[in-house]
This record gives C-alpha cells, sequence and structure tokens, in this order.
DNA sequence: TGTACATCAGTGAACGCGCGTTCACTGATGTAC
DNA sequence: TGTACATCAGTGAACGCGCGTTCACTGATGTAC
C-alpha cells in the first residue's frame, strides 16, 4: 500500500509536521511514526536532523522565482526579450499576483519558522545565495519585467518599477500571514478578487484624477 | 550597576535572544546567564519558559496600529474624524510608510520564529485577538484612513481603499524579511527612499498617463 | 539599643524526561557456480 | 536446481546530553518590643 519510496515519505512527513506544529516540534520520532519507518531509517537517508531540514526546503518548497520567467521576464542577462507580448499588461500582471499569493501561502509558514533557528536559517540563506534565488529575487524579476514593458511603452516611463514590484510581491506575501488569525483563518476576498483588485490599484494608483 | 528590576533584566535578555539565536536556542540557561541570575530566579516572575515568552510578546515587541490613529485614523468606530486633515495625504502616508517599515523591521523576526511553536503562536493570536489587535489590523486601519480622505476628496473616489491598503504596508513588511540574507543584510534603499518611493508609486499609479 | 523573628529576592545543585543519534542486528533479495 | 555468500533496506533498543523545572536553602532587610 505503501509504494512511495521511503525517503520521499520521510520528506513528505518532516514538511507536514513542519507545517501543522511548527519546526520546533517537528521531533525525528514524530516524523518517523508519520513515515511509517523507524527513526533509526531516518539516517540511512539523511546525515542529521538539520540535514532532512534542510533537504524539505530544497526540495519541498516551490520557487517563485522561475514562474515570472514564464509571465514575460527572460532568463540569463537581458530582461524583457521573450515574452508573451500580446497579453494585456494588467492581464499579465494579474497572473502573477495570483502565482505570488499561492506560492507565498504555501511557503512563508515553513520559511518564517526558520527565524526561530538562526542558525538553520543562515545555512539556508547560503544555500540560496548559490543558487542566486533568495526572497528579493521575485521582487528584482518583476521590476525587470515591468522595465521591458516600460521600453514597449506600456507601463508610464516616469514609473518606479522596484517601488511598483514592492507594492505587488509585497501584498501578495503579507496576505499569507495577515489573516490566518482571524476565525477559520481566511482572507476575506478570494484569492483572485484579491489579486484583480491589487493590480488594478497599483496600476491607476489612488490619487485623484482630475484636481 | 545593574539597577534594572531582575523581571525587566529577564525579558530584555529572553527578547535579545529570540532576536539573535532564535527562538528555539533561547534556552532558560542562556536567558539567565545573559539576565545575570540563576535559572532559578525565572521562575520566580514567570510560571514557565512559554510564560516568559509570551510576556516577551505582549510587553516588548511594538504595536503598529495606535501609529495609524496619530496618521489620520479616529479611534472608536467613525474612522475619519480629528485627523491632522492640514497635512497632504503624500506626507501623511509617507509617515506611514516609514513607521510601518520600522514597525515590521523590529516585530517580523519574532514574530515569524512562532512559526516554528504553532502552539505558542496559537496561544499569541488569541491574546492578539481578545486585545483586538493582530497583523490584520494596521491594514484595515490604514483603508479606514484612505476611505476618509476618498471623503475630503483627496483620494480618487473610485480607488479600493483596501487594496491599496493592502499594497502599501505589504511592501513594509516585506521589506523586513526580503533583504536579510543579503550580506551586510540591508535593503538596497534607505528607509526614508523607501516610504517616499513606495508612496509615489501608489498615487500616481504606473500604467500610461495618455495613451 | 539589643534581640528574636518574619519576609523576601535570589541561588546551587539536583531531578527526570525527551530528544537526536548510534549500534548490532534481521530478513529479504540478488548472484555465482 | 541447490547452496553459499553478498548486498541492502530497515529495525529495536539503548545511549548520553541538554533541557525545563523544582527543592531546600541563604543572606540581607525590615519589624516588634
Amino acid at each position: 500500500m505503501e509504494s512511495r519510496p521511503t525517503r520521499q515519505r520521510i520528506l513528505d512527513a518532516a514538511h507536514e509536521l513542519m507545517r501543522t506544529v511548527g519546526l520546533a516540534r517537528a521531533t525525528t520520532k514524530e516524523i518517523a511514526r508519520a513515515a511509517g519507518c523507524s527513526e533509526a531509517a531516518l539516517y540511512k537517508y539523511f546525515s542529521s536532523k538539520e540535514d532532512l531540514f534542510i533537504s524539505v526546503l530544497k526540495e519541498r518548497l516551490p520557487r517563485l522565482f522561475p514562474l515570472l520567467d514564464d509571465a514575460g521576464d527572460a532568463p540569463g542577462g537581458g530582461a524583457g526579450e521573450g515574452f508573451a507580448g500580446d497579453r494585456e499588461v494588467e492581464e499579465c500582471l494579474t497572473d502573477i499576483a495570483r502565482r505570488a499569493a499561492r506560492f507565498y501561502e504555501q511557503s512563508f509558514p515553513i520559511a518564517a519558522s526558520l527565524y526561530a533557528e538562526m542558525q538553520l536559517k543562515h545555512r539556508h540563506d547560503e544555500a540560496l545565495r548559490q543558487l542566486g534565488a533568495g526572497p528579493h529575487k521575485p521582487i528584482e524579476g518583476l521590476a525587470a519585467y515591468l522595465r521591458a514593458e516600460q521600453r514597449r511603452g506600456r507601463i508610464d516611463p516616469g514609473a518606479d518599477p522596484f517601488a511598483a514590484a514592492s507594492l505587488l510581491l509585497g501584498a501578495c506575501s503579507q496576505r499569507a500571514y495577515a489573516f490566518d488569525m482571524v476565525p477559520e483563518g481566511n482572507p476575506p476576498q478570494s484569492l483572485d478578487e484579491f489579486a484583480a483588485s491589487v493590480v488594478r490599484t497599483l496600476l491607476a494608483g489612488i490619487a485623484p484624477t482630475a484636481p
């Protein structure tokens, strides 16, 4: 019945426990029990509990940055080439906002819990740095996309792409934690409504139109 | 030389250790050492380690919501009365952004680490709920302020105040963690530059002005 | 003023529990001849 | 086909360490008479 390889079951179990009870209470005993194996088996696949956690972060947490590539940012240096240029900017940004919100929803609780183990966080930060990844990358990637759209005349030439990217992705990440303590723990809007409204607001601005 | 009351020194020490080594590694032994007292003394002032942590959260973490009151939102029901109406909206929002960014800088690392101890987080969430506080409150408070400005004609009547508040405070909170893994761990802009640029961008929008 | 007692902040040393980790082992599967 | 051996995934039971917590205690300060 349990046909999934043991290593995968261990990673799944650890991931699940990190989300539900938290990093600090995810013990080797509980992980082994949830994975349906002995504690000793953990050490056949991972050199230590810290190594197991690092592997969960590497192999189970989603990446956001490549998703932005799909949406318009060219990989490797010259940003702005080869994107799906026929789509409206608003549509494209809404898509990015939806994906970003989903990404933060999934990764935020576990990424946040690293603040409880700064040593582990630093090890993870180092790993991300060597991958060229990190929480600032999506902001920079989105800013690059916006600059490309500026060149095409579809974004105001006077706009600040970095500030705009900070606003949009900031809103998406904050959504992941700002509403999980209200009863039922859900945001007041659906993800689609949220994405559409923040993008519309970012595009139009909120200053009065005619003075 | 150490004239501060023991209880305060314990809270300071716990707070400091939670920030530097993380919640999970802030042991009673280390806290006592940093506070300059015995471990047993901790239990004269706090019934358990968890009680100590809850007290740090209650008595050492800053609150953001009241700061928004200063900036224009009226306390107690009818939002929008009695604010410093002579200040420009942009100036006012920039002030809010600065304060919010500072607030998240200080509180984010510790608040985030609660995700590693979900039991502790739930206890803290419950306490916040009874205080009428919580991470969604600043968003709602800022939205109320923006609605008040809409009534005064200083914000576009078609704007979505909740979306705008999500964008601005989202950007401020994301700044607190998105840049702490780059070498030196500092954001690319000063806090003042950051606040000014996001507010300017939010007010003006990024869509092209003349088609 | 001296004496006997009460109060109180804080301590040193120990306790037991739960944790991550290791060790010698087992039983199933594959392979050589 | 049978036999002897190698490999390999996984285990049960134990280990020692560090943790949060408690206990009987101390020494200083205050108070009654």
